[in-house]
DNA sequence: GGAAAACATTTTAGGCTTAAAACAATTTGG
DNA sequence: CCAAATTGTTTTAAGCCTAAAATGTTTTCC
């Protein structure tokens, strides 16, 4: 929604909107920067957990989600969670249970699932790298106040809700 | 920096701070769902691209850093723009060679350095492309007002500060 | 001038990622 | 009941991505 002053163009003599290709700069530079620090964080997390512990992104993220699942998630889940691809969720996860992190069965009920759960192994594995990445995580926002944080939160919320309802609307 | 009443139990009975694991779930929050914001989005948009266009997110990314540099730019500049490894630019750049979107010569002052330009042809698709993918990101983000726009502005960039700082710290 | 350091790029090996097709099992609706 | 649709997962083919080592080039600095 432009200010008027913006709009003086944009209307003809009769005080009525025109079709102008319209101006959207300012969201595009909002959405390069809001990936900026993403690519920025998301690199420097990689990089710790690689270092520290031998362990990349993705299969930290993976075990992440089961970690707050202790009776175990499907894969579908695990997809939907990660907002990956099935294929994706495949590999990551038998790459994980040939280290023994991960435990796989078929459900009981439903022969087409697949449950999958930390191992002792994993779930340990995970505590440890976790308390250290939520320092990295307190640290790269070392500079953001509690009122920055909460404004931040409700903004990304309402980008969040903008950005589905928008995704909907193509794919109903 | 917690507030107050938060910090009850981090102070013994001397009125002296405790080493307690310190709580940061709230920033912990924060870059998931900053994480989710973006990987939401740049869903949304490679798969527009895809459809649309026939194009890969990466192939449109660096294509969008070339057109803004009418003289060209070498390999390293790409990779320190677009925040990934040289190795990635190297594949990347020699597809979009092979498709007759990019020319690549080898620097007359230095000969290890590449110099990438816009074909006229990559240049055309890329306008095009780009009039469409403005239109996206403005729908994307059109549940924010103007001044949400530029509050996220702002936050963001002091979060770019923050972790690039944090960053800097580690690797001096 | 020449060895050593720094730089730009490519190569390598391995893992991640996607979209689409294929497969298997269950549910639905006549 | 049983064919059709749906659901959960895997496979496939191609491309993306990284870290580290290798290669070739230029600069630095004794």
């Amino acid at each position: 929604m432009p200010a008027v002053s913006d709009c003086i163009n944009m209307l003809d003599s009769e005080t009525k909107a025109v079709e102008t290709p319209e101006d959207h700069a300012e969201e595009l530079r909002l959405w390069l920067r809001l990936l900026t620090c993403t690519t920025l964080i998301e690199g420097e997390v990689r990089g710790r957990l690689r270092q520290r512990f031998d362990v990349t992104l993705p299969r930290f993220d993976l075990m992440a989600q089961l970690d707050k699942a202790p009776d175990g998630m499907t894969l579908s889940d695990v997809s939907k969670r990660m907002m990956v691809s099935n294929g994706n969720v495949t590999g990551l996860v038998e790459r994980l249970v040939d280290s023994g992190h991960l435990d796989r069965r078929t459900s009981e009920t439903d022969r087409r699932v697949q449950v999958i759960r930390l191992t002792k192994l994993g779930r340990a594995e995970f505590r440890r790298m976790a308390a250290e990445h939520e320092t990295w995580i307190a640290d790269l926002f070392a500079d953001l106040t509690p009122k920055d944080v909460r404004e931040l939160m409700r903004l990304l919320a309402k980008t969040k809700a903008s950005a589905q309802k928008s995704a909907a609307r193509r794919r109903p």
